[in-house]
DNA sequence: GAGCCCGGGTGACAGATGTCATCCGCCTGT
DNA sequence: ACAGGCGGATGACATCTGTCACCCGGGCTC
């Protein structure tokens, strides 16, 4: 019997490490390889040919859902299974859409996640079962992308002023957009928009 | 030759999982209780007398930095090592102030950890090195109690007026320890206040 | 008791923010 | 050819923020 070969993703090297440990206690599933940023994590798709990436979302240089996409495009026998921190309805939209086969969040029991990958290794979909009525449930994304990156400035603490500048726009025009955002999101206010937008996993 | 006990508390199940499975490789040692949050790993000290506890800072129930202190008083032969995300030297400091015997950071190699239980067992501190210089050479603390209720709740989107009903205090007076709070970590507005005391760790 | 620091408050002012109505090009579908 | 939409801009206005100078009362200490 031949293992399922395991990619992992992650950040953070000592969960990283972890996982790996974790999984290797599994008879049936090996771990050949590891990368702590997506970039890494896409080359090593290319040399490794795992059959299963388990991958953390926010990574430095390339953040796990574009990473799921890129792997798409070029292995696309990969299957991939997001692992993460955040239960946020836009976050699992985004991973499915991109092409990813399981989404599991990371205050799961640890026996999960070797289930995980033996059954979308076998083909099946694994999502995390309240997140996804959760889901169904969640309005989609009401921001534009120009919303989006004008409310994420915001949210850092530059001013409407720094903001038009980077962007090239008037700076009328960034504080319609944050208006706009701020009604659309419910909020009182920049500061209480930018939390909303990242809490829904939006930002 | 008797294992050592480690007990280990981590809010995220599947990398507390995953961090156990880690030390288990480990020949000399041996996790001997897992908590998902601080009350319940206090309580399984009590139990388990272990000789390390490993944990995480931002825990549901009980901060790991309380629980590090509740530990000194009620099993002080018990050593803690703190592994958490954060590389902030406010909460560095007061894990030392706490009586952790460890500071250990999540973005370090795996191999690292069993390594540093080894040592904090044998009696030894250990302590990030990078963060240690850094929390020396850095300043302490600048903000007072009032600043940091007021710029805390500034950081969550409330308006000014909120925070003094809140505070009991007059809006103009939020607004000049908001203007203080601000000057003090050389900000430009109480969002990007927010952020840096955030990232200290003063938060 | 005089002087002084400290938490808190006041008032005034400039500048930043949030809201609206309105306008202008530029596509796009019919 | 024309009506819409859409991204962007403008101007005006009300409100909120950030800053500053100064006031008050209670504890200190000398």
């Amino acid at each position: 019997m031949s293992k399922i070969q395991v990619a992992i993703a992650e950040d953070q090297a000592m969960v990283l490490g972890a996982l790996a440990a974790l999984l290797e206690t599994e008879p049936d599933i090996a771990v050949c390889a590891r990368a702590t940023n997506g970039r890494a994590a896409l080359a090593a798709l290319g040399r490794h040919k795992p059959h299963v990436l388990v991958t953390d979302i926010e990574m430095p240089e390339m953040t796990g859902l574009t990473l799921a996409a890129e792997a798409r495009e070029r292995c696309p026998e990969v299957r991939v299974i997001i692992l993460t921190t955040f239960a946020r309805p836009g976050y699992l939209r985004r991973a499915l859409d991109a092409g990813a086969k399981g989404y599991l969040l990371k205050d799961r029991p640890s026996a999960e996640l070797a289930d995980a990958v033996r059954r979308v290794h076998r083909g099946q979909r694994v999502i995390d079962p309240e997140l996804a009525a959760e889901a169904w449930a969640s309005e989609p994304d009401p921001l534009t992308e120009r919303e989006r990156q004008i409310l994420w400035r915001a949210g850092e603490g530059r001013s409407t002023g720094d903001i038009a500048a980077e962007l090239c726009l008037s700076e009328g025009t960034v504080r319609n957009y944050l208006s706009e955002a701020i009604s659309k999101l419910g909020a009182a206010n920049r500061i209480e928009a930018a939390r909303l937008a990242r809490a829904k996993g939006w930002l």
